[in-house]
RNA sequence: GCCUCAUUAGCUCAGUCGGUUAGAGCGGCGGACUGUUAAUCCGUAGGUCCAAGGUUCAAGUCCUUGAUGAGGCGCCA
């Protein structure tokens, strides 16, 4: 007999059918009523035994964390807390689980403790519900640049340029480390190293996406990225997933339209699509805020996706938030602990948070940043009056809880403009040819950004941890698992 | 990397001013019950108080160092 999903149960309910359902046993109640879950859904199903007919060694091995399989005909539920249950007619143990060993326990237990078990905490409603939205966003993110006519493309992991100046970067090397060759001039060998030449693991897929844009037309990656900062929040990870869309013919305002409409898109379809799951993560999310102060509360998970789906971002340039962040209360008070000075310097997160969660109350979009604080391939802006200095078409998008979820630009087209940043910046052109050449052949203006996909997943589920978005997060002093 | 806080039973926590035998809930184990919803009821076992050093007649409690965890900051996605 084959094997229905729960969630195919739940959703055609096919009253008086004969049925085989497999998962794992949640709770076993009054030695009648097994609650299970397959994982297709964050709902479980009611398996009622008689235990009068079962035998009794059989019976003790029905219990939390086992793994069964239950024969029976779908039935009306006599019980109030499901619509449909299952008379089982048969049970069959596939693995048992030792009560006395088994490090989960059928009540709380602390996103911390879970954390070093997390080979085992995908068993829980918390983090089952964290991983299909998971997924559930990866494929809406696939799904909107398909219909949109972008194309995926696959990025270089291993990199040899280390001229990104994307953040420290993971050596690859297949060199002993314990006895690192060295030339005569007492430098490391690298031409005896595998690709022969200093390799890194990739900081961003930009600079080579770019180049399939400026064919393709428009193209987006979806990959791992690596970042070996020494970096210990709630928000950073050594590896995470990036997504980076990369447009030709696009500026800074097309740019902007396109991060906004999929940022809204995909929050939608997790809407649509997840709605269950959502709800166990809003009320967990609202039982975690009962211990803070009302006034650090916010508002309802579904209803705060819901606001961003249906509001337009706010979008302002840099020069125009210094204003507002100048005039502002905290800075006049002497509230912020980095006062904010003037123009040309980069913005605290407590400044961005203050513009988010404070002033605007939405997402924001700040653009055109000071050139001095941005990286060298974003688009030199014309002077304008009223801003002190040079700026670029850059745009940094900002979630509430989060802070920046997308950082991108518009990007310097214009080959002598580009050579000429990267000469201030220190960028070894050399390096980089491959990058300067689609400026020196059939260049055309064109725009991309990078979106951080567990920021995204942190603030779609509201984990306030991004170690508790992905599996098995990599981070300072771990790699368990 | 910096700052703050924490570490007590399998888990979540309490432990007063430094004072005799370190407690609770949940979980486990044994039993009862049998239409339950984190089932309920009765009973029971379970401790390197993070580690090392120090102060003291006496340390879970005070001091020093370290480890680990959490939160904040910096870097950023």
């Amino acid at each position: 007999m084959r094997r229905t999903k729960i969630a195919d149960i739940i959703r055609t309910e096919p009253i008086g059918t004969e049925l085989l359902v497999k998962g794992w046993v949640k709770a076993f109640r009054n030695n009648q009523f097994i609650a299970l879950n397959d994982g297709s859904t964050p709902h479980n199903m009611q398996v009622v035994v008689d235990f009068e007919q079962l035998d009794p060694a059989q019976l003790e091995r029905i219990r939390f964390g086992a793994a069964i399989g239950a024969r029976g005909t779908l039935v009306e539920s006599q019980g109030k807390g499901q619509k449909v249950e299952i008379k089982a007619a048969e049970i069959v143990i596939y693995g048992d689980c030792n009560p006395e060993e088994y490090p989960l326990q059928p009540k709380k237990q602390t996103l911390e403790y879970l954390r070093e078990i997390a080979h085992l905490r995908f068993r829980t409603n918390t983090f089952g519900a964290v991983f299909r939205v998971r997924h559930t966003l990866a494929y809406a993110i696939h799904k909107f640049f398909n219909d949109r006519g972008f194309y995926y493309q696959h990025t270089p992991i291993i990199t040899a340029s280390d001229a990104e100046g994307a953040g420290e970067m993971f050596r690859v090397t297949t060199l002993p480390i314990e006895n690192v060759p060295r030339t005569d001039a007492g430098e490391v060998d690298f031409d005896q190293d595998f690709f022969r030449r200093s390799t890194n693991l990739t900081v961003s897929g930009q600079l080579e996406a770019e180049l399939a844009a400026l064919a393709l037309g428009e193209v987006y990656t979806f990959g791992p990225t690596f970042r070996a900062e020494n970096s210990n929040t709630t928000r950073h990870l050594a590896e995470f997933w990036m997504i980076e869309p990369e447009v030709a013919f696009a500026d800074l305002d097309d740019n902007m339209n396109l991060a906004e409409d999929m940022l809204q898109y995909v929050i939608r379809y997790a809407l649509e699509h997840c709605a269950d799951d959502l709800k166990i993560l809003e009320d967990r999310l609202t039982e975690e805020e009962k211990s803070k102060p009302q006034d650090q509360r916010t508002m309802p998970l579904i209803e705060k996706l819901r606001f961003v789906t249906d509001n337009s971002f706010e979008r302002l340039t840099y020069t125009e938030a210094i204003d507002i962040l100048k005039n502002s209360n905290p800075n006049k008070k002497g509230k912020f602990q980095y006062p904010v000075e003037g123009w040309g310097t980069d913005l605290q997160s407590e400044h961005e948070r203050y513009l988010v969660e404070k002033h605007f109350k939405k997402p924001v979009i700040l653009t055109n940043y000071p050139a001095a604080i941005k990286a060298f391939y974003m688009r030199q802006d014309d002077p304008k009056e009223g801003v002190p200095g040079p700026t670029v078409s850059a745009m940094d998008i900002l979630f509430p809880g989060i802070g920046e979820i997308v950082g991108g630009s518009q990007r310097e087209e214009r080959y002598e403009r580009l050579v000429g940043r990267m000469q201030e910046m220190h960028i070894p052109e050399k390096e980089l040819y491959w990058y300067l050449d689609t400026r020196k052949f059939g260049s055309c203006p064109h725009a991309g950004f990078g979106l951080g996909f567990e920021r995204l997943v942190q603030f779609v589920t509201g984990m306030t941890n991004i170690r508790d978005v992905i599996a098995f997060p990599r981070f300072p002093g771990n790699a368990e698992f």
